[in-house]
DNA sequence: GCAAAAGTGTTCTTCGTACACCCATGA
DNA sequence: TCATGGGTGTACGAAGAACACTTTTGC
């Protein structure tokens, strides 16, 4: 009822910031209601060449201990979630992520086994050449998608639907391009999409697509070659033109699907 | 750090349990690091005629006092942000959704004048013949999607979420069902689809592409013709087959889009 | 009785898919 | 030099889009 929830909020909100005077340690904060710690965890994926990898924090102390885990922490009280997870992902791996965004919040009661903690979930995507400079914690590697070790509290649950909504994602907006370098290939591309969607396409319809999206410009760099020249040119590199997917999706014109 | 994490983990576990001797009203939760509130917001669909509804709630007290607002609750210690969803939504509404989805958590720092709180956001679904019978809340009252009044805290960007929430995910799964009756005609169907994505679609190519997915069975109610009758038939209604629907996904052979 | 809505099929165009050859690169 | 990978075009089939007429229904 609304009567109930009101008064409920009026309740909690009188917390007695009982010792802003004593020694900070021994600060507290104290509420009329429970309330549950609230914190967020960041799902990292880097591409490199043919997989698709996350990285991962070995835990160094219990519960869980010895385990691998998301990095995350606790939300503090002057910042979004979305700054506590870019804030987190700063202090414990050094390294700023191309695109970070929010897919779920995990709530299950005994998720951590000594409080109740709710964990607002991110996935984050990196390119190659961010992570090398960065990621210069010692307790910190990068896996395979394909090959990871067990998981800390409910990390298998929270990577899986991590990967779900990067699938999803990925079906309907060109985020795969912030995992590849500025200039690319569109085999590198491929690789990509088949890597994170675990599928197979042609190599020849792919990139019909592709093109035809009308999202990539050929680099200035590569080689030019006679007008009518035969077979394969040089290594062709592209860019993702990001104004026109901008003013594409203004427009109601873009649909990517695969 | 990983270190610092988890200190903060063990510090804020040390919850004083101050009074679980004294009166209930005087009892007290104290922690050593502040905690947000945490709530659920419910976005409440329902699909009458040709318009996309959702359900308010008149706000009694301040701040917004008399604003529209969501209806939603604080998340209790025992249970999670689904069930308290739920739960909110049978104490304010009497209603019991046919679905219910997480779409979003919302953290901004000052959603609320009065403390931090964060809310995770649900979007439901809800037939128009559960709604009558429950919905008994006097402060409670539809509105067209089209034609919302001002609302209380953050709550028209939530609802702007939740309505792109509905809108993605419609076009991926036969959601759309939990909001008509158990039998429906294709174009009542249509003028949801069409209600939800606020497009047009062709009548037949809409009726085409329904069927070929292979998902609906004709009612046995349907008056029979004669095999060589021309022209209209008796308005048919048909029903969703759920099993079917579950059978291909786990085959992936499903694939909706409109 | 009349206007609005609903059942029904066909054609054309677009898009997806399957498929082969030649050349550059590097082991 | 040989195997691998990358550049390139075409033909076929499936699916989407455009489109008209007849009958029922409800005012």
């Amino acid at each position: 009822m609304q009567e109930k929830v009101d008064k409920t909020i009026v309740d909690s909100t009188s917390k007695v910031a009982t010792s802003e005077n004593e020694k900070k340690d021994e600060r507290v904060y104290t509420y009329k209601h429970p309330h549950p710690s609230v914190t967020t965890d960041c799902v990292i994926f880097c591409f490199d060449k043919k997989d698709l990898n996350v990285l991962l924090i070995q835990r160094g102390v219990e519960p869980y201990k010895d385990a691998w885990a998301f990095p995350g922490g606790f939300v503090r009280m002057d910042e979004t979630a979305e700054e506590c997870a870019l804030r987190e992902l700063k202090e414990e791996t050094n390294l700023i992520p191309e695109h970070i965004e929010q897919f779920h919040t995990f709530t299950e009661v005994d998720r951590d086994p000594r409080e109740r903690v709710i964990s607002i979930a991110y996935f984050a995507l990196i390119k190659k050449s961010d992570v090398e400079g960065g990621d210069d914690a010692s307790d910190a590697r990068w896996f395979k998608v394909k090959d990871l070790p067990p998981l800390a509290f409910d990390h298998d649950y929270i990577f899986k639907k991590a990967l779900t909504a990067l699938k999803q994602k990925i079906h309907f907006e060109p985020i795969g391009f912030d995992l590849l370098e500025e200039e690319f290939s569109i085999p590198e591309l491929q690789r990509l999409y088949e890597g994170i969607l675990n599928a197979h396409f042609d190599r020849r319809n792919f990139q019909k697509k592709m093109l035809q999206l009308g999202l990539l410009k050929e680099s200035e760099h590569n080689v030019k070659r006679k007008p009518n020249a035969k077979g394969r040119s040089k290594n062709k590199k592209w860019r993702f033109i990001m104004e026109k997917y901008e003013e594409m999706k203004t427009n109601h014109q873009f649909r990517l699907e695969f």
